[in-house]
RNA sequence: GGCCCCAUCGUCUAGGUAGGUCUAGGACACCGGGUUUUCAACCCGGCAACAGGGGUUCAAAUCCCCUUGGGGCUACCA
């Protein structure tokens, strides 16, 4: 099942091997949870190496000791999973090209530096980074690009060792041919010629902490590994030329994976879509608080009211659970930007992985629903868009309206569970059969949360429930509404036994008997059962919670508010 | 600043590699109407784009150049 797609347009000494297997990668750092952007990279390899019948490769790029937090690459793993992107070879599943976390692969790496080293083709290097910053700023202040300056005889290893003594880094760095231009072969922007000069000359492939670079340890595990594609964001276009010449010094004869660099993603909230929008999005609906009061918001983040001036003012930023209980403590809705955010606003991954897959590509016919299994069918490579896209979480939600009502119900059972246990839901007390029911209760829904919110009611306690203000100045106090509620309480009381088509009956008569919509007897009998307009319809809600508990919610709605008269 | 990428409705996009069939199609959003026990959903209708300027050509959304605009990179981060 190999693709045979059009790579005429490419056909030129590099091209003249088409790989006959396929095999991507996803290369993460693990410095937090999944987000869009890197989901997206993720979804777009593993759909091409199972449209091809390939192999889609996990690696984690864990060399930088200080980004990397522990738990970040169990998160990372757990939400591909979440959106049913499983590995064929990686972390956990091992496979013939392991390690798959390049701080276990340093011998690697050391093996091709030294062989650069020998041959003349890498250097080291002492300089540290402030020095190197202030040759930067020279070059800068005489604006001119910096080129880092290739030293006349290059630094013998008894240079090392006297570096070493003298306590300065040691660094090596690739000496970049720098006499004919690279050109990239990317395959939906075409050729693209870079000249060496303009790269910022030779690059540094080992750190003074002995960890590779980016741009080596890429290369050595490309190689290795047998990748054939390459497909990551446009941000490493400018990587691709000088890896280009690495791997042309490392492996000459061997011809590199095809590249391909996606458009970006850019938030429809403003900017580059980044982590930093939910902290931002906090701090700016704090400072629309008026009298915030800083001891309790710091108290309810669990840190110090210092911390969260600091906040405030721009230094400083509160870690995830921080910002998220005090934005919960305010009311304040984080726009999603990690994939668990999406699992915690109550979508489903099919509706994430199908979104995801329509930005930046797309079938080439009018389709945009679609399952997983036809959008690894319809997976191109070719297709995929050049510009930037932005992300519209309006349209998101109407992809997971179409989900919510397509995807098979058992699927959606056990989304459902997963997601009412995430959050804590006293829906969570619902069996099977009666979530399954509330769930088609609620055809047209467009999240779990909208599920949740219209069928709390039912799990909580009589004496619980929450009246909104507005709710019953609008229904309880307006157009007789509590006089209409005794009547639905008395009528009610002598129904027996209670059917829905009872009730209906019964509601529909009495709306008949006073000359008035069915809105007018339902909505009282709403608000006194759940506090609020908004639930599952009527007649459900009343069978829902049965007749002892209607009978009390009402009782003690009339009680409460009957006191405090009628508006004409 | 330098280098690189990109440019069709508000948004995602089809059409562009083989110029005429494009009075530019679809989806989301929006507006109007309908349905209705709440919210949502649903049904019908509507608004809405080839960034600007030069070429090439009988003919340009489509090919070329310039301008403008947006984005990326310019680390001992990936």
């Amino acid at each position: 099942m190999a693709y045979f797609g059009d790579f005429q347009r490419f056909a030129d000494e590099e091209f003249s091997t088409v790989p006959e297997k396929v095999v991507t990668r996803f290369a993460p750092s693990p410095t937090g949870y999944l987000h869009v952007g890197g989901a997206r990279t993720a979804l777009f390899n593993w759909l091409w190496a199972r449209r091809s019948g390939g192999t889609f490769i996990l690696r984690i790029e864990d060399t930088d000791l200080k980004r990397n937090t522990p738990t970040a690459m169990r998160q990372v793993m757990q939400d591909l999973r979440w959106l049913g992107i499983e590995w064929d070879e990686g972390p956990e599943v091992g496979g013939p090209n392991g390690p798959y976390l390049q701080s276990e692969r340093l011998d690697f790496y050391n093996r091709y530096a030294r062989q650069l080293l020998d041959a003349g083709q890498a250097y080291y290097c002492f300089e540290t980074s402030e020095e190197l910053d202030v040759m930067r700023a020279q070059a800068e202040a005489q604006k001119k690009g910096f080129i880092y300056p290739r030293p006349e005889r290059f630094p013998s290893e008894r240079d090392v060792e006297k570096a070493r003594a003298e306590g300065r880094p040691v660094t090596v760095r690739f000496a970049l041919p720098m006499e004919k231009p690279l050109v990239v072969n990317d395959l939906i922007r075409g050729r693209i010629s870079f000249h060496p000069a303009e790269l910022g000359g030779d690059f540094i492939i080992l750190k003074s902490d002995g960890f590779p670079t980016y741009n080596f340890a890429c290369v050595v595990d490309d190689y290795h590994m047998q990748i054939t594609y390459v497909i990551r964001g446009q941000e490493h276009l400018m990587n691709t030329p000088g890896q280009k010449a690495l791997w042309e010094a490392l492996f000459p004869g061997s011809p590199t994976p095809h590249y391909t660099h996606m458009s970006v993603t850019v938030s429809d909230t403003g900017g580059k879509l980044s982590k930093r929008e939910r902290p931002q999005t906090l701090r700016a609906a704090i400072e629309k608080v008026p009298d915030v009061d800083i001891e309790k918001l710091a108290e309810v983040g669990g840190i110090t009211a210092g911390v969260l001036r600091s906040f405030l003012r721009g230094e400083t930023t509160p870690d995830i659970p921080a910002i998220e209980a005090m934005a919960n403590h305010l009311g304040v809705r984080l726009p999603e930007i990690n994939i668990v955010d999406f699992f915690r606003s109550g979508y489903l991954p099919e509706t994430m992985v199908n979104f995801l897959a329509l930005l930046g590509w797309n079938p080439g016919d009018q389709r945009e629903i679609m399952a997983v299994d036809e959008l690894v069918r319809s997976f191109d490579l070719m297709r995929l868009t050049k510009s930037n896209s932005l992300f519209d979480r309006k349209k998101l939600l109407a992809f997971n309206t179409e989900h919510l009502r397509i995807e098979p119900p058992q699927k959606v059972l056990q989304h459902c569970k997963a997601y009412l246990r995430e959050v804590g839901s006293p829906v969570q007390q619902a069996d099977d059969a009666t979530l399954a029911r509330i769930i088609k209760l609620c055809e047209g829904a467009r999240t779990f949360e909208d599920i949740e919110r219209k069928s709390t009611f039912v799990f909580v306690d009589d004496r619980q429930i929450e009246f909104e203000e507005k709710a019953v100045q609008k229904v309880l106090f307006k157009d007789h509404g509590l006089e209409i509620l005794g009547q639905v309480r008395q009528k009610l009381a002598a129904l027996d036994p209670l059917t829905e088509q009872g009730i209906e009956e019964m509601l529909r008569g009495l709306a008949e008997e006073r000359q008035v919509g069915l809105g007018k007897v339902a909505q009282p009998l709403r608000v006194a059962l759940c506090g609020t307009t908004i639930s599952l319809p009527i007649f459900d809600s009343v069978s829902l919670l049965g007749r002892e508990r209607t009978l009390r919610r009402i009782d003690l709605t009339l009680e409460r508010f009957g006191a405090q008269g009628q508006a004409p």
